[in-house]
DNA sequence: GTGGTCTAGACCACC
DNA sequence: GTGGTCTAGACCACG
């Protein structure tokens, strides 16, 4: 079952899109694999506090790029076939991470200072 | 005059926070200081290819901030206290490196995976 | 629901200060009483060929005012207490005659000029 | 000299074409001649608080349109040939009443009611 | 030239 | 369908 209940949504990037690339950053790191269960849209809605629509929405252009097969009355699956993981971890470049690197370096912190931030960011995030 | 050469605008954000976190980043690098002038909308408009009205709203709402001052007529100039640089170079880094750390864990990625992740990209961003 | 059909827009004066006229004169009048619906933005847009947005502010600066309750996915609703609408008969004639009465001294009509112009078109407009 | 100490500026309506308005208003009511003179630019300006290229505008236009003449130099003189004023006075509906008299309408007011608060608020701007 | 505002159209999230 | 927001372009007043 594709995991939601670690992601945070960011405010100022529509919803449905941080949930397809949510999808698409697992299926690229391997942690979401082919033939995987997705949550029914209604616990995805409960769980996230987010309108079903928008759900629907993110569900839909999943569809629509190949990445989600759905049937009627039966729950989403994963549709990833290695050459598309491939293709995949390819073009997605990890924005978030390449974007992060950036603005610390803009904020004038060194790459020890920013290694030693996340470290100690990420014990705390576990703990709460 | 602040520097807004180095600024790549993502995809997906607002362009108006992109170019509020750009000066905010900036007052907290130390790049910019109090006093300094900004680009005029017009010119800014240009160098970034957006509207001149998303310039007018991410610096109205910079001035409502209180990080710059903005007179008819005149160029907008930085206003920034020691005291709210210190409070934004201390926030700032924290704030962005948690967003970044949730990502991560949301992905699946341990500690270690992530920070060998940024330690690559710092160096590749490097050598641009 | 809030008539519009009957509203002609004027040349020369911001297009939202006329539509947040035509609602209080409405609410003084008493023809629009607390707890009516608005037509839709897309409606009104329509209806007065101008882009929803302006319909949008018009609308937002009333609920700021307090004069509406807007929710989303739901239609506006008029919120009119007897207090605000007994101050808001009493201020808006007086207020638009106030400004009538000075650009007439500014063209140096005289009083009874004035009061047979207002009763020539008051018959005129009785018979269109 | 062509009177503008009873001009009170509206919000909401550019300044230059409320000074043309008010120009014409004038030329249309009787009051304002051919061949009279105008303020200076600088002196209109301080007269009505405002910068001097805003006065430098409407001249401009009304001159673009016939009805001024102005030499470097000089003070700027009306120009209105019989069949001009003609023209004007048949085609400048008096707005500004036709408006006021809708407004009162649309606020439930009787014809009587208008003229006794018209005459009420004359004789309050007289004391003034 | 400068900043401030109004109108316009597209997109988002929600019912 | 609803209201809310972001980006866009033109115009205004000002120095």
């Amino acid at each position: 079952m594709v995991e939601f209940a670690t992601l945070r949504l960011e405010d100022g990037v529509p919803i449905y899109l941080q949930i397809i690339r949510h999808v698409k950053a697992g299926i690229a790191a391997g942690t979401v694999v082919d033939g995987e269960e997705l949550p029914s849209r209604r616990a995805l809605s409960a769980l996230l506090g987010v309108n079903p629509n928008t759900i629907q929405k993110a569900f839909r252009l999943l569809e629509e790029e190949g990445w989600l097969q759905s049937h009627t009355g039966a729950k989403s699956l994963i549709s990833a076939t290695a050459k598309q993981v491939e293709t995949l971890r390819k073009n997605l470049p990890d924005y978030q991470a390449r974007a992060f690197v950036r603005s610390m370096k803009a904020l004038g912190a060194t790459c020890a200072d920013t290694v030693a931030l996340v470290e100690t960011l990420w014990k705390e995030e576990e703990s709460e």
